[in-house]
RNA sequence: CGGGGUGUAGCGUAGCCCGGUUAGCGCGCCACGCUGGGGGCGUGGAGGUCGGAGGUUCAAAUCCUCUCACCCCGACCA
């Protein structure tokens, strides 16, 4: 294995793809398009599990869990739901295996066939709107609001680590509600707390935004999107939540009792991220020695490395270490000291930006002498001797300090690639040459969208919320346009 | 699913076209020693169903058929 990885510049997908690999998130498994997350992978996930969580409660919704098979007619009950998700579902067909007649093999046992085959879930609507059916009767029992952690399957043609997997991660929330208004400022309430967790914790900007009709989810009236910008000028659909009218409500037939003693079909919404977060995470701040990681979501915030001769000099730096130690942890700093044997420094340094740990503090003989230590930050590759004096609030203010910076920056790069457009020219011209997010004035319709896709396999990632009315004509065809949309290739 | 490519030790690879000793090398791993402020060095060692199945042959990593997986480019998608 080469020391170094790939450089963004050469091959920016080859660099993923090697940067998720090297740095422990995750690898293939030997089932087709399905990884296995490593546990360095996996920390980080739960700590961005635990703070959605969080913020999921705090917003008012419950945790619970729905089971992983759909009975195949459940799943035709909603039309657009079905044409949406149909070409990609895995069926369970039978519960039982035997051995074949030469005993060399196991086979399916054809007197196990189920009688209704099982979907397994690509995602879980109609489960849950088969049990919302029996959970409302009345406006008392509304807003329902429940969330689930779960895996989900969709078979994939193509699939690549964290961003595209047959199986991954996700948490969808499905509510319920009253009334339309409630139901659409439900699905706008979770794209704000999607928004904010992707910029105060994954230190990732998002464009908050509506899908156009051609992107919607697929039985949704709206799509409520954050949209963010990758390295190579990709945009990546970081978040969805959807208003779905009553379509679930009717496909399901759940009803509920007003105050006026009239039955109502209740409001839905559904909204999900993912694993693929994780991806979006990778390709918003690493670079071409490896991951950056927010400290928000660093499994390790800081790493000690020893420099020592002698066994005795280790031990006093270890004495030392202990003692820092104690006071960077006492403010909640995860902290790891590194003191193997038989890795030299330098390669623990290296090891570590890979890693994207943060913060890292060296400590040697020399530092013994001076109470100092040499602390290096991961994002700007920045090396300071400094005291060890209260170096637990340095550290402290350090690691916030990060957080803004690589937020800032990916901003200023996400700003830097949103570039208005006004004829088609220019429109393929930036697209080809700069990449990013292009605001440029359409039509409207769905055919002009589906023309610009096939012309520049470009498509239109949302309408932004602050999208101001400003009278243009389409890009395209040159129609009336009553405000600017944003295109992009994505992933 | 269409086009192209690749599967040889944990990882990266040579050998394959043109079949013929014990399948070679680098990294990693284990042991010991020298080392230690940016992936250090030496000595010794372990590790292989050559992706899998079948076939051709006296003989297959090498030729043929099927199959699986992965990568790149398209169509589909969180």
């Amino acid at each position: 294995m080469s020391k170094k990885l790939t450089k963004r510049s050469e091959d920016y997908s080859k660099w993923y793809n090697e940067l998720v690999v090297r740095a422990d998130l995750a690898e293939n498994s030997g089932v087709r398009g399905m990884m296995v997350i490593k546990p360095y992978g996996y920390a980080i996930w739960e700590k961005m599990q635990a703070e959605l969580d969080r913020m999921f409660k705090e917003t008012g919704h419950e945790n619970a869990y729905f089971p992983l098979l759909i009975p195949k007619s459940y799943f035709s009950k909603e039309a657009s739901h079905v044409d949406g998700f149909a070409k990609e579902c895995a069926v369970v067909t039978h519960y039982r295996l035997k051995n074949s007649e030469d005993g060399k093999e196991i086979i399916l046992d054809e007197n196990a066939k189920l009688e209704e085959e099982l979907i397994i879930r690509p995602t879980s609507e109609t489960i849950i709107w088969d049990s919302y059916r029996k959970w409302i009767q009345s406006y008392r029992d509304l807003p329902l609001l429940i969330n689930q952690w779960a895996n989900v399957l969709r078979w994939e043609m193509r699939t690549r680590l964290f961003l595209r997997t047959a199986e991954f991660l996700w948490q969808e929330g499905h509510t319920a509600h009253a009334t339309k208004m409630e139901a659409v400022e439900e699905a706008k309430k979770m794209q704000g707390v999607y928004a904010e967790f992707a910029e105060n914790f994954m230190a990732m900007p998002v464009i908050k935004g509506e899908k156009s009709e051609n992107e919607r989810f697929a039985g949704a009236l709206d799509t409520y999107t954050i949209e963010a910008l990758m390295q190579d000028g990709r945009a990546l659909q970081a978040g969805t939540s959807h208003f779905l009218g009553q379509n679930f409500a009717k496909a399901f037939d759940v009803k509920y009792t007003t105050k006026e003693g009239k039955q109502e079909y209740v409001w839905a919404t559904s909204w999900g991220v993912s694993t693929r977060l994780m991806g979006a995470l990778v390709m918003t701040h690493s670079d071409d020695k490896g991951l950056v990681l927010p400290p928000k979501l660093a499994p390790i915030q800081l790493v000690i490395v020893p420099i020592y001769k002698s066994e005795d000099q280790l031990d006093q730096i270890s004495e030392k270490v202990e003692e820092m130690m104690k006071r960077i942890k006492g403010l909640g700093i995860s902290v790891k000291y590194d003191n193997r044997t038989g890795y030299k420094p330098g390669w623990k340094f290296a090891e570590y930006e890979l890693k994207g740990v943060p913060l890292r503090i060296a400590i040697g003989p020399r530092d013994l002498e001076n109470n100092t230590v040499e602390l290096a930050r991961r994002d700007t590759l920045e090396k300071d001797i400094i005291s060890i004096e209260n170096i637990e609030v340095k550290i402290n203010s350090l690691l916030e300090e990060i957080q803004i910076n690589i937020f800032e920056k990916a901003l200023d790069y996400r700003n830097g690639l949103i570039t208005e457009v006004s004829d088609f020219n220019e429109f393929t011209e930036v697209l080809e040459n700069k990449g990013g997010f292009i605001s440029a004035h359409w039509d409207g319709t769905p055919e002009t969208e589906d023309k610009i896709k096939k012309l520049t396999k470009a498509t239109i990632r949302c309408i932004p919320n602050d999208a101001i009315d400003e009278e243009g004509k389409c890009v395209l065809t040159g129609n009336k346009s009553i405000k600017r949309v944003l295109f992009a290739k994505a992933y």
